[in-house]
DNA sequence: ACCTGTCAAGTCTGG
DNA sequence: CCAGACTTGACAGGT
């Protein structure tokens, strides 16, 4: 079985200023002219980066990334009328058949504001707003994509707050069904009750394995990567893991800049034994270093078979 | 050159 | 009902 490794949205070779952004309170102190001029600079410039890191993942052998959408700032407020499609369309498309030419598997994960269940319609509307934005960026770009959801609030109660998931997910439009895929989270969905939610909706689940070992569920992780993958039957891509190291034992939440190479390896072994393959997405503070470094040790120190930088089979 | 506070939006807790 | 914690990275303003 092939495992292949990807990173997290910033680049080494960027550090230190990789997207620029504007806030609201920034592009309203601007005159009505500045702001075209402002946000048109911004998102040629993110397109740019965007682009390079493309060509730099493709150097580096990296086939498996998660880009931010926050490269085209203020897209999904409901107070900026801009057309962040059109004008950028011969840009988005060069990218997508950048990715597509590659065989590059691409996707995105909208942060913390994007809650389909919250309690509050206004929230909705606007999480509504930030998949539909994500589902334009990949029809324009012309890729086949996921993008990542966790199921959000647990208020009142995980019951009706699944419930709640459950029915606004229902009614969402069907392409962006087709694209959303969930993630465990690490205080209040657990890998059971996402797995449940999408066994139920017939979607596919990814496994974090950070989150799962901060918020565990009763279950054998063996048993457990079984039933997730299952999830994915009949997809065209391999199912995806999201994996990483806690900062210290005092901050198990926070991410280490690193990957501790042995864990990884029992992590691995458990991999092996379920038997397919799998694409691992590495979340560390160093991102694409942290990845390079992971695959030096996993050369060095247990010999495994890379079949390029950066997939190995076992 | 460095340090600090702010930002589009979120949930949750505790007073 | 409100303030604060949680949390990312870029950036503006102050020293």
């Amino acid at each position: 079985m092939k495992v292949r490794l990807g990173y997290v949205a910033i680049p080494y070779f960027t550090r230190g200023g990789y997207f620029k952004t504007m806030t609201y309170t920034r592009y309203t102190a601007l005159s009505k002219e500045e702001r075209k001029i402002k946000l048109d600079q911004i998102i040629t410039y993110n397109l740019n980066q965007f682009y390079r890191t493309l060509q730099y993942n493709l150097q580096n052998e990296v086939y498996f990334y998660r880009f931010s959408h926050n490269m085209i700032p203020l897209a999904t407020h409901k107070s900026v009328p801009f057309d962040y499609i059109e004008p950028y369309r011969t840009t988005f498309e060069k990218i997508g058949e950048y990715i597509n030419y590659h065989q590059m598997r691409v996707d995105t994960h909208p942060d913390q504001f994007c809650v389909l269940n919250s309690e509050h319609e206004d929230v909705i509307k606007s999480s509504k707003r930030i998949l539909k934005f994500i589902d334009q960026l990949y029809q324009v770009m012309n890729i086949d994509s996921f993008m990542i959801l966790h199921i959000g609030s647990g208020s009142p109660n995980k019951e009706e707050a699944k419930q709640r998931f459950i029915d606004h997910f229902k009614k969402l439009p069907k392409r962006i069904r087709a694209e959303i895929i969930l993630e465990n989270d690490d205080r209040t969905f657990h890998a059971l009750d996402v797995l449940e939610i999408c066994e139920e909706l017939k979607i596919p689940m990814v496994l974090d394995l950070h989150h799962h070992w901060c918020h565990p569920s009763d279950i054998e992780l063996e048993e457990l990567l079984c039933r997730v993958f299952k999830t994915w039957e009949g997809k065209s891509v391999p199912p995806k893991v999201h994996y990483s190291s806690p900062k210290s034992k005092k901050e198990k939440r926070a991410h280490h800049e690193y990957i501790d190479y042995k864990k990884f390896m029992n992590f691995v072994h458990v991999l092996k034994k379920v038997g397919q393959d799998v694409d691992v997405m590495l979340e560390c503070k160093a991102k694409d270093e942290a990845l390079f470094r992971l695959v030096r040790e996993l050369k060095f120190y247990e010999q495994l078979n890379f079949i390029n930088m950066t997939t190995f089979e076992v």
